[in-house]
DNA sequence: GTTTTTGCAAAGCTTTTGCAATCCG
DNA sequence: CGGATTGCAAAAGCTTTGCAAAAAC
């Protein structure tokens, strides 16, 4: 896992030939391997000594997420965290409140159930969004006392910007 | 149906005495019967000869999203959509990308399914939101030629103010 | 030399908050 | 009168956009 993820994970577009801080932006996000808001993501490059203009990062997040190579969720604040999709297509998530971790999870059962609802309301092109939240394992014990400790104080690793510093 | 649901709908908080805006505004939201911005509602409001301030309109709704007699989502764009929840819990809904109309579905399968979801993964306190969006029977028609000029330009009916004027 | 990309600053939006005025009992 | 409610205006966020400078080819 300490090899970066490569492949096709190289250029923002397919045709793409001068970007290089959407590269950069690119593939911090590939590396990142799990949700994380623009500007956190704008904060990591910085730290990792690329500096990237925080338009930039907008910008290359809407078009990655046009080409559906994204997976986005809303966190409460309604701010968008971003992810990359998995070539095999997943793309749903249980997300820990507590550390932000996300997995994805089967959702066979869920996918089978909402191509069934057209029929039985006569709606067509359904499409659907599931976000799945919870407390981890690893974060349960700390979470013991009462949940919201947790959840409010946040005791994300501060090398781990999942979200901007609010 | 055609009679004002009347009953515990009366006032935002059981306690509550003076409170002739929010009260209002609650009516107003009950009496819709569908998700609506709260600007929409604002302005439904004040199209009905009642103006109030969006400051408590957003207030109201804040109370009554805590309160747990909300439902809320949030369209493409960010904006949160708010509706009266039904007194037997009734929780996910499927909107039409087109008018804006909402159905409440029968979510049994993924309830079961997301209650399961802790087991296996070691999550506790798992929770869900899951939103379905379609277009309904009577929208596809004027879809049929191409979705997307349904839901940009958006035939709205003028006076089902659902979201505000952009 | 032409075209794209980039970044700063400003604007746009929704939502929240401060505070004085108002209303109710 | 005393306390809660209300509304205006300002503030706070995140995200988008305009435009000039820089980079790529």
């Amino acid at each position: 896992m300490s090899g970066a993820a490569a492949g096709r994970t190289d250029t923002v577009e397919p045709g793409a030939r001068r970007t290089r801080q959407r590269t950069a932006v690119l593939q911090a996000l590939v590396g990142f391997r799990d949700f994380i808001s623009a500007q956190a993501l704008c904060a990591l490059l910085t730290e990792a000594g690329v500096s990237v203009g925080l338009s930039t990062v907008y910008r290359t997040l809407r078009d990655l997420e046009r080409a559906g190579r994204l997976d986005v969720v809303r966190d409460e604040t309604g701010e968008r965290l971003y992810r990359e999709r998995p070539e095999d297509g997943h793309r749903h998530y249980l997300i820990c409140r507590c550390c932000g971790r996300s997995r994805a999870v089967d959702t066979e059962v869920v996918e089978a159930w909402a191509d069934r609802i057209g029929e039985h309301t006569g709606f067509t092109d359904v499409e659907h969004t599931l976000e799945l939240t919870g407390v981890c394992a690893g974060c349960a014990p700390s979470a013991q006392q009462g949940e919201t400790s947790c959840r409010q104080e946040s005791p994300r690793r501060p090398s781990d910007p999942r979200r901007s510093p609010r």
